[in-house]
DNA sequence: AAACTCTTCAACCGCTCAGAA
DNA sequence: CTTCTGAGCGGTTGAAGAGTT
């Protein structure tokens, strides 16, 4: 099953390839509960048959909760497309304009869809206006920041069911032999879940069993049950774990454990606060960066870009899309 | 229905870089 | 300054699914 070339180290013994949703469930569970710290060391202490590496790839490009699934807009492509010409193969760099994208996600799109438009350009690709006029009419935004009812490519319904609903990536359990009740005890043994929750897992792994006939989407279901006070508990801690939440003013360690949901969405608006007042700060340093000129041009500047961020609302409810 | 071809994308790899010792 | 270690990046691969013959 190995992909790609021979590898570099000694890995004897360790699971490759897809990644089944027992180890998933451990990953999430165990990053929950500890974070990631070191990615080196977390699969031996999360137990799971895996390199370091792995863990890191699969945790960023597919289970982080904030992580946008489903087509890409036809926005997020124009995006992609003008700033491939800005920056070039600097994935990374295009993913951090798209809330929500991976940089493989995105390698990906640009290498199977968007790079053959502009080698044919003709081919029904009025869609792709802005390459040549370089007034992008895209801005960066998440509006889209629920991506079901893209317009375009709906055939492509690899997370859309047969109503053209989004669904979040869906494993069939019986495709699958989960041990559920080897994962309650190494959960239990670890103190993975938090007391109170405990019973939650219990509830949740049994209902998943009994409705073995239907696929399940765990990371929806795993949270079913919990107060809504419980999950955005967790977000926020699970935040702070990735280092994805820097309140200048704001202790994290205290507000992360005993927030009130005031505290929680208040923290949330000063971190939007904060990332915008970095992306003018970056920008206002950057006078020629083409990127910033990029966004300069035409409808999208950096101000209504920032205006295009997402608003208090989309941010709670992307989480959602993992937690709720 | 079967065989074949094409497309997609998750996951792998080696390499580079940054920070610590 | 050098060496070591871990994180991250970009290129590549191949299994699985979709489409075609």
């Amino acid at each position: 099953m190995g992909r790609g070339r021979a590898p570099c180290c000694e890995k004897v013994g360790l699971n490759k390839g897809s990644w089944t949703p027992a180890e998933d469930m451990r990953l999430v569970s165990y990053i929950q509960k500890f974070g990631h710290g070191n990615w080196r060391s977390l699969p031996k202490r999360a137990g799971l048959l895996r390199c370091g590496k792995s863990c890191r790839l699969r945790w960023i490009n597919y289970l982080r909760p904030d992580i946008k699934r489903g087509n890409f807009t036809k926005e997020e492509e124009d995006t992609i497309i003008n700033l491939h010409a800005l920056l070039g193969n600097k994935w990374s760099k295009i993913a951090s304009y798209l809330p929500g994208r991976t940089d493989n996600e995105i390698k990906n799109v640009w290498n199977t869809h968007l790079k053959k438009r502009l080698i044919k350009p003709t081919s029904s690709s009025s869609s792709s206006n802005s390459s040549s006029d370089h007034s992008p009419s895209p801005s960066p935004s998440s509006s889209s920041s629920l991506p079901s009812s893209s317009s375009t490519d709906q055939s492509e319904a690899k997370s859309s069911n047969n109503n053209g609903e989004e669904v979040h990536q869906e494993v069939k359990v019986d495709d699958y032999d989960i041990n559920i009740e080897e994962l309650i005890i190494f959960d239990e043994m670890l103190d993975i879940f938090p007391i109170e929750n405990k019973t939650t897992m219990t509830t949740i792994t049994t209902t998943t069993i009994a409705s073995s006939s239907s696929s399940c989407s765990f990371n929806c279901e795993y949270n079913q049950n919990e107060s809504e006070n419980e999950s955005k508990k967790w977000l926020a801690y699970l935040e702070k774990e990735l280092d994805l939440w820097e309140c200048e003013d704001t202790d994290t360690t205290t507000t992360t454990s005993t927030t009130t949901n005031n505290n929680y969405y208040n923290n949330i608006y000063n971190k939007q606060e904060y990332e915008k007042k970095e992306i003018v700060d970056y920008m206002e340093s950057e006078q020629d960066d083409p990127v910033l000129s990029y966004f300069q041009r035409g409808p999208s500047s950096p101000q209504n870009f920032l205006l295009d961020f997402p608003s208090l609302d989309s941010i709670t409810s992307t989480s959602n899309g993992f937690l709720l």
